[in-house]
DNA sequence: CACCATGATGTTACCGGTAACTCACAGGCG
DNA sequence: CGCCTGTGAGTTACCGGTAACATCATGGTG
């Protein structure tokens, strides 16, 4: 008897009295077993049909926008829908359609900033093309947890699949993992096994260490993401190729593992070399450790080492000092992913729509000139 | 022919080409109009009733753990599951059960910390006890928009609804909207209309104004959330009667808007002013305003002023100087409420478990004891 | 005016499961 | 030895929609 939760909810007690069966409990269970509904069931699509006179097909032409319906009659059923207040069901329609409506989100780390950021725009914008999100968070990265979950939204009858996969291993467990439903790849490079979308990282690192350059610079640290991270390998190699093409050198760069925490550890080691003038962190939590361990070696920012970080989280702009910072607009990418999945939905491939997301430096107060006395170029551009 | 997604697609195509129909497509036409499927196809209850040699409704007891199966029948079709790699179908269970082991999701701001945590955790959790999760993240908050995604869930057919719903009004609407399905509350209050989960704002705010008090400081002085937002006015509220309780002067609270740039705009002001030397802030982003306030004029925290912010955000260890704020266990909101939700589906509703989640003093470097000179009861606790 | 294309609607079968009922068979009991 | 009971499995109907096909006016044509 447990069919519909709240079939059988005593009526006093839902708030507004939606429910018009006061006193006839009897109404209630017949349902189910007699064709006919009584007031407070849930309205099928035989209730409209019987209520406009049509037949239950008609409906459903109504419900589809099927262009074969005479303008009368659609206002008829219409009508009748809403004096039931139908909806349709999804179960039914899926089952009977094949199609769901409702796409599958995995993300990693979905509470931080990007992820995050990116999920609510996946969402935003698959709510406004009338498909249902499910996501599911992964926290523990093994593989075995990566195939599952896509297994789980492939069973679940998903149309098409979004994985945030930042890491290299994530996107070839899910290239594995057979699916039988368009997959999207972000943060990540499938070739050409899956569609992806990414954020123009290399871009991003050379814009940033360039900047630092023009400053004045003889070269820039490199405080980068753990290895394996598409978007920490892509910065540390646009970071390098951007200074051996100014002709400057190339320090080691420190590995972190995104957190302040490390970037604090990395710029103490940073702090205590009175070379180091300039350095960019591959993310904003990192650059955030940086200006704290400079603060506390008494090293100032930027007048006497310049700080450049990535993501332009929230905070940036107010930290001490504002910190300059590589803008991601991670909307974009949510967004952009959802199009180009659903166009893969309905219809052949589109022509490649492009698949990177630009980025853009955002200037404030952690970087100024190299001090002076060491800066082969100082102070133009 | 395009009924569900991959349903002809060669297996050794799988990747790129999604709908494989390439030059067998007699054998995908075949299907849905003879009985026997192709490999290939998906395999559904009656492939593998035939397979294990029972009939289709003993698959299901299988499937649902239905005790009147014999061990060894059971194993028979447990095998042949695994042969075929069969998968039931979620829309066709659905359909024949009335229940979609489906959780709705509503989130505002969804890309921010707290929210995000919880519905981090919610996610995980509901992974766990084999539901699936489908969120809406709301940006535009009017209340049309709030009672069309409660809506949206309800006709999706989710088995209960989860709203984190941090504004009064938005509560109000949520109890407005009819809604056929349990409803969990977080963040707000809904009387007995609702079960909700919230944080212990009180308790996070007395034990942060009781932490400067004892720190020597005269009053303390509040930048708060915006008017309208549950944890905001309970904020204010527990702070304003923690000062009366102590006997302290109770100043007006300042108003922001959560953002780091209201609290640097309120923190202004507050510099201004020499005899503020304890400042509590509803957020960690309107405290990091404050601390670049205060450290633009001049003023050093914690010498000159103490601050404490809510939330502990993962930056808030790294700001300068660390911040002293009050951690929330979002991902517990998130957890507990779950656990909450599933009680109500199966059974009546459990003995109140504690609605309430505690949180924690987190004591660092931007609070000091109040500056000489004007310390009333300076430096015990 | 018969003929066929066309548009609007109805009929029937089916999607892939589950619920309720039925049935065959084995053992306990009077 | 016949009847009742219970266990394990099969049958049938049904969930609420959609697809494919059938039907039936209507109207333009030759």
């Amino acid at each position: 008897m447990t069919r519909r939760a709240g079939d059988g909810v005593p009526p006093q007690e839902q708030v507004s009295g939606p429910h018009g069966d006061v006193d006839v409990p009897e109404a209630v269970r017949s349902r189910g077993r007699s064709r006919r509904n009584f007031a407070g069931a849930r309205p099928v699509m035989g209730d409209v049909a019987r209520l406009a006179g049509v037949s239950k097909q008609t409906v459903s032409r109504v419900l589809n926008d099927n262009p074969s319906v005479r303008p009368e009659t659609r206002e008829v059923v219409l009508t009748a829908m809403r004096t039931l207040g139908y909806r349709p069901s999804r179960s039914a329609r899926s089952l009977a359609s094949g199609r769901t409506r409702m796409l599958g989100v995995i993300s990693f780390d979905a509470a931080r900033f990007g992820p995050a950021s990116i999920l609510t725009a996946i969402n935003s914008a698959a709510q406004d093309a009338g498909y249902l999100v499910s996501s599911i968070a992964l926290d523990t990265a093994d593989r075995a947890t990566v195939v599952r979950a896509v297994d789980t939204l492939s069973a679940e009858g998903a149309d098409g699949v979004i994985a945030i996969a930042p890491q290299r291993w994530v996107g070839r467990a899910l290239a594995e993992a057979r699916l039988d439903t368009p997959l999207m790849v972000l943060e990540n490079d499938l070739g050409k096994d899956a569609s992806f979308v990414t954020a123009d990282n290399a871009a991003g690192a050379r814009k940033a260490t360039e900047h630092l350059l023009d400053l004045g610079h003889a070269t820039v640290h490199h405080v980068a993401g753990p290895t394996g991270w598409l978007s920490a390998d892509h910065r540390v190699a646009a970071w390098r190729t951007t200074l051996e093409t100014a002709g400057a050198a190339v320090p080691e760069p420190l590995i972190g593992d995104w957190s302040a925490d490390s970037g604090y550890e990395l710029g103490r080691r940073l702090a205590a070399d009175p070379d180091v003038t300039a350095v960019f962190a591959s993310n904003d939590q990192m650059a955030l450790g940086v200006l704290r361990a400079l603060h506390e070696s008494g090293r100032r920012v930027p007048d006497d080492v310049s700080v450049v970080g990535y993501d332009d989280i929230p905070e940036a702009a107010h930290l001490l000092p504002p910190l300059t910072t590589v803008r991601t607009d991670f909307p974009e990418i949510g967004t952009r992913s959802l199009r180009l999945l659903l166009s893969q939905l309905d219809g052949p491939p589109e022509p490649p729509v492009d698949r990177v997301v630009p980025v853009e430096l955002i200037v404030r107060r952690s970087t100024g000139p190299a001090p002076s006395g060491r800066a082969p170029a100082a102070g133009h551009g």
